[in-house]
DNA sequence: ACCTGAACACCGTTCAAGT
DNA sequence: ACCTGAACACCGTTCAAGT
């Protein structure tokens, strides 16, 4: 038996970068973002919030790097592969990343360092889509619109809470009796939420398809 | 001459929710959404922090009331024109309102409360898809692709500073020294970046509506 | 009815001091 | 090298008190 030197084993493992992104992350997930405070996270770490300081080197730092923990989680495409297959499992799994970490969308806003996860995802993109045959001036032109797509939706889902259709649905029903004094003057909203979504409901995932394949067919469409 | 009552005419006009949203909004404009605080707010206004919550239930229902003005500047459809011109001018005047103010884009997110203005926009918008012929189901779809694109055209826009393709340009090839070693790793990040937009920029204009008429053009096709 | 002073329970970050 | 206590300059919001 080793000598018992006065060791304090039992304690946490020290902190490092990884393990400060981590718990920064697992707290957003579950508290949302407003509540990811330095002081928060230091107890949840146990230690006190200033020695966050030797890991990160502020708070924008510690956001740029939980998002690039975002774009780790998402599947890159393989140039040379079927490219509308490719692209299509890309943005389908940059939505799932963007769903289980939902305060990473509303914090990409004015954001300007793109950190090595993000830039392999779009070295990626721009590979399959020259592979596939663009130019270099419609590589930019298509990945452009993805993006600006895939990352919209997400922003929009964040938007209203209800998840199944039928929620949704439920919510519908509710907001037209809630309105009902403004309805008047909101005919069209009134026949398609009321007349569609409130019975039909609104497949969040359905939709996404939807967009997303007009917008790759689109994109088809105009290769040499 | 009226009597000179106890008058405090060189006053500031009283407060009123309009008020104060409007100095929110101005503020929020020159100095970011970061700098927007219900104490500055105040003195901007000549008064106390604590005068503005008679006007505004908290900073939450101020921002709401700040992003319907936002909707209150966008042109909206007029439903029974030619829809594609109709729902094109619609989209640029989306994106020029988000660009006049910038913070409004990433405050959007989590938000549930649609103010009157953001429903009278999608009302005409919704009307417009349904005299154009499309079907409810469809109409939703075609909201939804539109909607997403755009915001998320914004939040991109939002994310990198440089305006004039020429200034694009120049950070293009800064980036591409900056990062010389872990160049190697992104060989289609090389060449579409270091070899088309350092020499030929990115215009947010054109590339705005080039996706917007991938997608509107799209949408034309599925017309019965 | 509208405004305010003082207070409460928080923030991010710096800095000198500890081990 | 890494951690901390105390402090600074802030936050949003409540509440009782003023006019």
């Amino acid at each position: 038996m080793p000598p018992a030197t006065k060791s304090r084993s039992t304690t946490r493992p020290p902190l490092s970068r990884e393990r400060v992104l981590r718990a920064a992350m697992a707290l957003a997930d579950e508290r949302g973002a407003g509540d990811l405070t330095m002081r928060k996270l230091a107890k949840e770490l146990g230690v006190e919030a200033m020695s966050l300081y030797n890991h990160v080197a502020n708070k924008d730092d510690l956001l740029d790097g939980m998002i690039d923990l975002v774009f780790a989680e998402i599947d890159p495409p393989v140039p040379g592969g079927d490219w509308k297959a490719e692209l299509r499992k890309r943005a389908v799994s940059t939505r799932a990343a963007l769903l289980r970490h939902r305060w990473a969308v509303g914090e990409m806003e004015g954001r300007s360092n793109h950190g090595p996860s993000n830039l392999k995802v779009h070295d990626a993109v721009l590979g399959t889509l020259r592979a596939a045959g663009f130019s270099l001036e419609m590589t930019v032109h298509a990945m452009s619109v993805q993006d600006a797509y895939i990352y919209g939706f997400a922003l929009q889902q964040t938007d209203m809470s209800p998840e199944s259709p039928e929620d949704f649905a439920a919510v519908a029903r509710q907001q037209m009796t809630d309105y009902a004094d403004a309805l008047s003057e909101l005919p069209h909203l009134v026949e398609v939420v009321g007349g569609h979504v409130a019975e039909a409901g609104y497949d969040y995932d359905a939709e996404f398809l939807f967009g997303l394949d007009l917008i790759l067919d689109g994109l088809e469409r105009l290769l040499p």
